[in-house]
Parts: C-alpha cells; structure tokens; sequence
DNA sequence: CCGGAATGTCAAAATATTAGACACAATGCT
DNA sequence: AGCATTGTGTCTAATATTTTGACATTCCGG
C-alpha cells in the first residue's frame, strides 16, 4: 500500500543513497535522491515532497553536523508543515537531539535497520496527518458516547463526566 | 486471547445453549448457562460475570417478550454496569428496540450468525472498558500533541486550536 | 553580543459550565 | 386508568474557564 507519496532524500555517500532508494521504494511512490543538500531548496518549490530524509555530516572532516543542522533550519524556515527525519553516526546522539530541538520530526543512527527506518517515517507520516483539533477529538468522542448509550443523554453526559446542560450547549454547536 | 472473563448465557432451549457453549468457549475463559432466568440475581451475587447473553421469550406461546424484558430490567436494577446482550426471535426487532431502551448493550436475532454474534459481544466488552470521560479523553490528546512536537508548547497549542496559555492551565491541572 | 522566538505569568473581558429548577412527554408498574 | 419514575428541553444565577493582550525573562542561532 503505497500510499505515502515522495520521499527526498539526502546523502552525500552514494552507496547508502542506493540502499535507501533500494529499501524506501516498499512504502513510497516516489524516492527523490540528492547527493548534496545544495539544491533542496529550489527543489522543495517544484516537487511535493512529503518527507524528507536528511543526512547531518557533510563536510567531510567536519563532524559537528553543523552544516546539517543549517540546512535542516532552512529547510523548516521556508516550509514549516514538512517533516524532515534525520540521520546521524552512531554515538551523535547529542546532534540528533539539537535537530529535533530545531524542528526535526524524528532522527535515525547510522548503521541503520530498515525495518525501524520504515515504521518511524510510518509513524512520522501517520502523526503528521492527524493534526486534530482538541474540539474534534472531542466531539468525535461525544458522538460515540450517545452512540453508545443510544442517544440517552443524560447517560452519555455522566460517562463524559459533564452535565446534561453542558452536553446540549456542545451538541448544538456541533450542528 | 481469552482476556473476556466469564459470559452467563440464559436460554430455555437446552439445544441452543450447548451450541452457544460451543461457540462462545473461544473468547471467554468461563460459559455459565442457565435454561431458565429464575435464579439469575442470585447467581449474578456469586459470581463475577462480564456480560450477559439473555434470550427474550421463555413463557411457551406467550411472545411478547415481557416476560424478557422483565428479567432484563432486574438484572439492570441491580447491576447496572453490567452490559445485557438480548436474543429474540428474527421478526421482534421492536422488542430488541424496547429492550434496548432498557438498558440493553445490543441484540442479535435468531438463528445467529456465530461470528457476528462473537464480534459483537467483544464490541460490547471493548466500548464497555472507555468510559473515558470527556477530561481524560482531552487529557491524553493533550500528551501525545505535546509529545508530537517535542515539547514545544505554543506550536502545540496551536494544533490543538486553543491558546498557548489555556494549555498551560490545562497541564497545570493535569500534574 | 544582538535579535527573534518561546516561556512563564498576570489581569480584565468574554464565554462556558455548573447547580438548581420547572413543565412536559414517555414509559413502567399496579 | 392512575401514579411513579425517568428523560427531555429550557431557563436562570453563580462559578469557572478561556481568551486577549501585555510584560519581563530565558534560550539559542548568527
């Protein structure tokens, strides 16, 4: 079921581009590969990318993951809704956790198991979906309790832990 | 799984009951039967039991199901959280309705369908458990929004369509 | 070190919820 | 048929919550 739409993804090692292109093709319909984040953002403005896999340490030599860290923040200034997961070495923990403080949606270690890489962009891409309001979670459970008590709504009110009068006002708003 | 817990299931016809026995094994750990309700609140007073299976028409030739309803009404009196299914006979439909407005959690009608029977006693026991009321159900958004976004309560509290300071009421009277 | 963004907190105004009440309809019981 | 019970629909006044707007502070990136 592929229903997760264009994935991006960027490495600067080819090989592991290869691998994950290899491994995504399962759950996305299309799998963008970059070598270098250089041109994402002119890419971002033509292509509808629904996630994007980003590797932090580019620079060769230069591990402190800044230049990954940069761009992450670009990325999320011109397109604030797209979620970017991140990959690191393992043991740059403390990196992944700057990216998530920066606006990352998940991070990933390298080496990397796919079947974990799948479930968290899975989860990542379900969460982003849901976006539900703290009214909507609520009358959607209202209307399973009077369901549930068919339609007694004096019932229904008591399970939900307000009153008869409260349920009436928030029914009413809801039509 | 059997995590269902005891079913008392009531029917005056022996041949009915011990294909009921059958069935219902598979989902629960224990199939009490009785072939008449007389000694129902008695039993219902030693033993703990999950949900009762209670057929509606037991006085021979008499079929309006008072008798039935009846029965039902006691147990409820005396027990009511304790979730009542009703059999009748296919063609009572009103009568399951008036049972419904007893108090009953749902009806099937005879001859049964055995999966449809089982699928919907395990509906009855799951929705049984959420009495999660309104608070809790907001609660737990509440947590998973703020999770979602790593912490970052004005974004959160966006998506959750209220102000930032209204979530800070709402996790001050959480902890 | 500066600037932007999020935090923690406050007070007043606008809303929502509660408790209590009432007339009325539906239903069970005798 | 008559009475008791239960839920409905609606109304108030008292309470509680949410919003709005504001302010000083802290965190963090450049």
């Amino acid at each position: 079921m592929k229903t997760y739409g264009t994935i991006l993804v960027i490495d600067d090692n080819e090989a592991i581009l290869t691998a994950l292109k290899y491994c995504l093709t399962e759950m996305f319909d299309r799998v963008i590969t970059l070598s270098s984040p250089e041109g994402v953002l002119k890419l971002l403005g033509q292509e509808t990318v629904a996630l994007v896999l980003l590797d932090m340490n580019f620079s060769i030599g230069v591990n402190d993951g800044q230049d990954g860290l940069t761009w992450l923040r670009a990325i999320r200034k011109h397109h604030p809704d797209l979620p970017v997961v991140l990959m690191t070495a393992y043991g740059e923990v403390s990196l992944a956790v700057r990216g998530l403080k920066s606006g990352a949606a998940d991070f990933i270690t390298k080496p990397w198991d796919n079947d974990e890489l799948v479930r968290k962009l899975k989860d990542v891409l379900d969460a982003q979906q849901d976006v539900a309001t703290l009214d909507e979670v609520e009358a959607e459970h209202i209307r399973r309790a009077i369901d549930r008590c068919h339609g007694n709504l004096k019932l229904a009110a008591e399970q939900l832990g307000i009153t008869r009068q409260t349920l009436y006002n928030k029914i009413k708003k809801l039509s």
